[in-house]
DNA sequence: GTCTATATCGAGATAGAC
DNA sequence: GTCTATCTCGATATAGAC
């Protein structure tokens, strides 16, 4: 039990360090030796966890899910407006701005990636957009949006990727904080 | 100078189907065999045109330039109207659509794929933003709007990105025609 | 469960014949 | 200018000792 324990540990800690390299330099850029050497870990060793690249991603896929709805439900649980919710989503641009800048949305760089080589791992990708697209939608329909609802998530969601994406190409922080500005006031009349 | 004539062209054709690989596949996922195997050439004679895969890509960011340039030229001379020219833009996200759903926007999806690995070709993929951005600031000028035309034009950008990136991600056809159609009645309320 | 050694493959790049 | 043969390296993946 204290092995399997140790284990365990031991998967999380390849899957996060996976994790972090995937969001910098890509999937397809990472390579094994790539996570061996920043986890601290031999190269032979995971083909005890993972049996293949592929899998390595699968679990960074589900961790990000994870994630986002731990921190989705987070949300529903502190705070009570819906448009308060929506805010908080905005406010991600805000708080993640340096990673933004450098690295791009680890969602959308890493959905763009997957589209053009690993179109079965970009539908798993695909999940992230659609767990916060989901969440976006009941905030809009407790508002009242009733069928525009589902239009309104789509286009927040798309706005916020085109804003990461231009933050990055730009590397403009000036940029990303008005826009993020100019979503919050959409919010505030919808 | 026939012989001359006959090299160009043939540094034109890797450049052309170099271009097109790039985009489908990705910058990094495509190898020198792959661009030889599509253009019917042997390997080894890439090196005689180019001294590395990075001077491919810089090859591939200018044919790209020039195409954008001449086309905004081309509108520049045949439309008069700077709100149908801008409307001329946004239509690229219908008339695209096919390829839009499949691999998403060329520029983008470079930018994001550089901008993790190879920030020195980064910055040149980001020039063919740039001349996009100064070309829909002046369209913004033109209509009066002053100091606001910058971030109109920023905005616009950011949008059509979003847009592609989502409609990409979500093979989302209707999505794609139904924002296209929002951007249009909001030149019209510029 | 952990780690070393190694197999296999495909990548970018080069040498040199024609 | 064109093409073949080849080098070198680093990638994923496996075998098997401990």
């Amino acid at each position: 039990m204290a092995l399997k324990r140790k284990g365990q540990e031991f998967r999380q800690h390849i899957v996060e360090t996976a994790n972090r390299l995937f969001y910098r330099h890509g999937f397809n850029q990472t390579s094994f030796s790539d996570i061996a050497e920043a986890a601290n870990i031999p190269r032979g060793n995971f083909y005890y966890y993972f049996k293949s690249k592929h899998e390595i991603l699968e679990a960074v896929v589900e961790y990000r899910l994870a994630g986002i709805r731990a921190m989705l439900a987070e949300w529903d649980a502190t705070i009570p407006e819906p448009r308060d919710r929506l805010k908080r989503y905005v406010r991600i641009l805000l708080n993640e701005e340096q990673d933004i800048l450098r690295y791009g949305c680890p969602m959308g760089s890493l959905s763009v990636e997957l589209s053009k080589t690993q179109l079965v791992l970009q539908s798993r990708a695909r999940e992230m957009f659609e767990v916060f697209f989901d969440w976006l939608k009941a905030q809009f329909l407790a508002l009242g949006c009733g069928r525009a609802a589902r239009d309104h998530a789509r286009h927040l969601l798309a706005v916020s990727q085109g804003v990461s994406l231009l933050a990055n190409a730009f590397e403009d922080s000036a940029f990303l904080r008005r826009e993020a500005n100019q979503l919050m006031r959409w919010i505030d009349d919808v």
